[in-house]
DNA sequence: TTTCTTTCTCCAGTGGTTTTATTAAGTTTG
DNA sequence: CAAACTTAATAAAACCACTGGAGAAAGAAA
């Protein structure tokens, strides 16, 4: 084999033929059945255009696939009437794992995200080698209670931090110590599944827009606050990961030149104004330092170490000084970093995530109020900030939406 | 015609078909000629993967168009000499049209961009509809000199500010004063012409990807640094334009919490820090309010008027203290805008561009340096800032860019 | 000259889609 | 209630872009 003389300026593109035609049609015709079930054949053929034979021929491959059942019939206005088809999630099952700097979640899931058996475990401020085996340990044991792997399409693991998708590898994670740790080579050489790996605030947008109320989207930011703010975004129908998978670390966007000293070495970054820790320590310092008068106090009965942030927000809602003072600095923060990205990128829409937004409308309302009047004029017709819509498994559904989108969505790549 | 009883979730999808295929290997076939030109059929079957009889059926249409054409015999090393194929680009032309807040510049170009008639023509500080009427009056003016319509793949137009391109709108530019101007509807019921509209830093990244030195990337940021800041990217090999083409809006982050009062109503934003009627006022003050000595009094010989860019980029240049206090300012700012940027997109290469960065690699080298310490460390080998690779008419280039991207780069959608 | 290479193209074959019936299974109407 | 109309699903044939093999074209090497 020779090489060729010449250096070529070319990226690899898939070519077209026959293959690609029919993945494609066959992908958009589950997609269909899936979202619009139950639904005829003939329906289908109208809704995307496309010839009768085409969806028959089709859906009976994915029938004898068992991916989609004939379920009964519809009505008709005067004729026969449609075999309805139906979307058929319990032919196979995903794996998900969610790595959280508190615990590592794995469960076994049915296609439609519905999750058939859980195991949470702690992490037990493990870091470093230590947690990776943890997690080996996790998977392992799960799997051995788990019958039949047969049918199995992978394990699905999500993590905060940069993570190169492609390759596998948790390239950076201060806060669990992990830097370049191969986890998909290592789990997949344990198990013989195939197994995916992405950043959790990427899954989670894959997720909203597959399973959650954000399905008509095609270009989503997500961005959630915890222990440190995260955000994903969807651009055009797919998850962008930049450069070497290390974009969306929002929570080290400077707000305050000059301020707080960051654990990334800068100064000011978001992440410090408006995350947990952050809100736990003012509240701390108020109530012993500064001796504020606050119903957080009644609501620990003194004891701080209780103050989780379902209880600053049960504060917020009760109408507590301190606890709005807080908030309001937060918003302000936060309104700041949110009307940059809108500047920058315009999403159709920016959902929130976060134990602080979680069952708190009152901080949906004044991030919108805020962001809205902070956006340049043109722009506030189109501010739209929601709040997640995948209820308290979106970590879990999160995984599981890596491999459904990289499955059942077709991508030219 | 009934209307579906239900609502159907589907966003629109192209189906697949025969069409599809050849459309797609076309595309991929000519734009592997054109970039790789001179090159054989059977180089091409090589290149992209395809069977030598698709690349001959391709070649010989693309040749039926005029738009390839055989061009001698190369080299073999033991059998029948390979034909070679060479892009011809002068079959057909494009009419490329720049809007600034200072110049409407309108040119007749070929499928490389190459110049054949130029016209530049002052805006002389018009605005509104006074403008529109400028426009309109000298696209006519330039087409009734040129001959030959028939082979003119259309008139592309390109604006600073919001640009709805779908439907030619240019959607808010304070500057010129122009809210909902359908453009795009203007031009082509007076020429019958099709008519193009974007935003010029959305074309200028098409033009660095296209024309210039960037083509292996396909994710891209661009910023420009003039009257304003503007900012375009391009995410996944396509523009991205954001919910109703506003995104890019990059001038406006906010910078300095409180800071400045912008013309867009809030305080703080980058482009009030940055741009050149900023420079320009600091060293106005510096002169004549601070009585400061500087190089640059002398260079304009006392007459503040003949203060332009390259004055200011020569000073600094020269080591003028006053320049280079005012450069470290500008770096600061930038460099804070840029990092943040990364942070939350991290494109694979950031493209500058802008009088006070062009012929300056003082600067360049300056933010590279700047941003490597802000940014988080993992990414430090990451970043990756360059100037701008196309010479003094890539405002032209970025107009002809739009259409040719549009026509030779094969789309899905 | 003969043999070997390499390029390019013709031709039959493959396998998707579409178009055009055809069949199945109804509803509606006089 | 039978004839006429509708609608759904499939079957058969036509279509057409790609592929692979055969072969022609054109030249290099021995």
């Amino acid at each position: 084999m020779k090489e060729p003389e010449r250096g070529y300026m070319m990226l690899k593109q898939r070519t077209g033929d026959l293959k690609l035609i029919q993945e494609l049609n066959r992908s958009i015709i589950l997609d269909t059945i899936r979202k619009n079930g139950p639904i005829s054949r003939s329906e289908i053929a109208k809704l995307i255009n496309i010839s009768p034979t085409t969806v028959t021929s089709a859906v009976s491959e994915i029938i004898s696939e068992g991916l989609v059942y004939e379920d009964g019939v519809g009505t008709s206005s005067g004729g026969r009437k449609p075999v309805l088809l139906r979307f058929n999630p319990d032919t196979h099952s995903i794996i998900g794992v969610s790595i959280t700097n508190s615990y590592i979640r794995i469960a076994d899931m049915n296609l439609e995200g519905k999750i058939l058996k859980k195991v949470v475990h702690p992490t037990n401020q493990l870091k470093g080698h230590e947690i990776i085996e943890l997690i080996l340990d996790v998977v392992d044991q799960f799997l051995m209670q788990k019958a039949d792997l047969d049918y199995c399409q992978g394990i699905s693991i999500i993590s905060p931090g940069i993570v190169d998708a492609e390759n596998g590898v948790i390239t950076y994670n201060t806060k669990l110590n992990l830097y370049g740790i191969p986890l998909k080579k290592l789990i997949e050489e344990k198990t013989n599944l195939p197994v995916f790996l992405d950043n959790d605030a990427n899954a989670f947008v894959l997720a909203e827009n597959y399973f959650g109320l954000f399905s008509k989207y095609k270009d989503i930011l997500y961005i959630t606050i915890g222990e440190g703010v995260g955000s994903g975004m969807m651009v055009n129908g797919s998850i962008y990961r930049g450069f070497l998978g290390s974009s969306g670390e929002m929570g080290h966007t400077t707000i305050v030149d000059g301020g707080l000293k960051c654990s990334c070495g800068n100064r000011g970054c978001l992440e410090n104004y408006v995350n947990w820790p952050a809100i736990y320590s003012r509240i701390v310092t108020a109530i012993i330092s500064q001796n504020r008068d606050t119903v957080i106090k009644e609501m620990v009965s003194g004891d701080l170490t209780r103050l989780k942030p379902d209880i600053f927000v049960e504060a917020v809602n009760r109408q507590d000084d301190l606890a709005w003072e807080i908030m309001e600095d937060i918003l302000n923060y936060l309104s700041i970093a949110i009307t940059n990205t809108i500047h920058f990128f315009n999403p159709e829409v920016i959902i929130l995530s976060g134990e602080i937004v979680q069952d708190n409308p009152l901080f949906l309302d004044a991030i919108n109020e805020k962001v809205v009047r902070k956006v340049i004029p043109t722009l506030r017709d189109q501010v739209n900030i929601q709040s997640t819509s995948l209820g308290s498994e979106f970590e879990l559904l999160g995984a599981a939406a890596v491999i459904l989108h990289g499955k059942f969505k077709f991508q030219m790549m």
